[in-house]
DNA sequence: CAAGATATCAAGTGATCTATTGAATAACAA
DNA sequence: TTGTTATTCAATAGATCACTTGATATCTTG
């Protein structure tokens, strides 16, 4: 009992999921199927590397346990594997941001001046009371394999033409994929500068879904 | 905006801390630290390795913003980072256990028979019923860094002299540093070899104090 | 200030990781 | 079958990483 052998070989199994989190490229493809599963020429496109390159980090990804892999036709599908995997990829996340000097130095340089946010408990009061549009400015893929009750799809492109089908009256709050997605900060600096009132929502689409069946969960209980 | 090269700046910045978790070593010194600060030299003689291999893992970590570290006369006292650390490591030791076998294997080799285990709801009315004696089997110094309300310190190699000390006709609880940690399990075995009722806490210290402060600050709000 | 303990640094070697290239395979359609 | 598309494999060069050894720096105590 309490061998040195066994004991390695269990934080060796665990650092073998560990592994997955030590590459920013595997890290982008993470934060892409945290959104929605996608085929690998699919993520390889979105994240401007070469095919041969992420189907290899896909495939550490899928050795580490944190994505599953199914066969569609002539392509692959990969997607992440289940609540586990997306709330470590969260929490990470929310620890570099919290603790790492230089993640918020680059998430600023990256999405560039902050804009006004709403948080989700105010949002969620506000749309009860029909004061707020919630946009989800996503690509409409993303938003068709899950979106937040109550929003309507108008991808960033499309927003400028767009832009005419919100209700006046109402307060803007646009959201996509989470704190580091530039979707949403630059969607409220444009409605706003068509002179309507905008805010971000803090959340994005992963982070919200994980909640809200954590509290599903607990009603259950 | 959206600049390729600030996307990858920013998840690099990430990486950096993910690069913690992928080597077994860094594991091992970060399962240590969850339970208390401690030092360098310490922290070598209990993983085993180097005093030169340990300190730099330790700086590795302190990199990527996982630990940190105070001098304290001629040692220096590392420790984890804030709740946010210890909610990713816990984060990816819940979701390596989910997702890889492996782990799964390695720990029943490592920890050997699994014995009766008790939820942390049911010990704590079972507690405030006064029907069980909750006992915490790891060294005395994490003891005294931290424990469950209620407690009381018997280290494991110790437990045999002591048993005496646990009042009669109560069943025995005990905890230790986690799901991977063998004392809990050797000491349920123990004290069932003489002869008492005796069941380990599924939780270890580090998660229940966790979860004690993230119920405390529901509760505030 | 000298001695002792603790931690870090520096250099080197073998191992592992990353991204590239071009070839090979699998599923499908004509 | 043959061609087309999507994915994976194999080989490789360069970069990074892990661990060792021996020297160095820092703080405390006598």
């Amino acid at each position: 009992m309490s061998s040195r052998r066994d004991k390695n070989a269990l934080f060796e199994a665990i650092a073998l999921m560990g592994k997955a989190f030590s590459s920013p490229r595997r890290l982008e493809l993470l934060d892409l199927l945290a959104q929605a599963p996608r085929t690998v020429d699919d993520l390889a496109r979105a994240s401007e590397q070469s095919t041969a390159n992420t189907s290899q980090h896909l495939q550490a990804l899928h050795a580490s346990g944190m994505v599953t892999r199914t066969r569609e036709g002539t392509s692959v599908r990969y997607a992440l594997a289940g609540d586990e995997a997306l709330t470590v990829w969260l929490a990470l996340r929310d620890a570099s941001v919290a603790r790492l000097a230089e993640v918020e130095r680059a998430a600023r340089d990256y999405l560039g001046d902050e804009v006004e946010v709403i948080g989700r408990d105010e949002l969620l009061t506000r749309l009860g009371k029909g004061e707020v549009v919630l946009v989800d400015v996503r690509p409409a893929e993303e938003f068709e394999a899950g979106h937040i009750r109550g929003a309507r799809s108008i991808p960033l492109d499309e927003l400028e033409q767009r832009i005419g089908e919100l209700p006046a009256g109402r307060e803007v709050v646009a959201y996509c994929r989470g704190p580091f997605c530039a979707y949403a900060h630059e969607a409220v600096r444009r409605v706003k500068e068509s002179g309507r009132e905008a805010r971000r929502l803090e959340e994005g689409w992963p982070e919200w879904r994980l909640k809200a069946t954590h509290a599903k969960r607990r009603k259950a209980a």
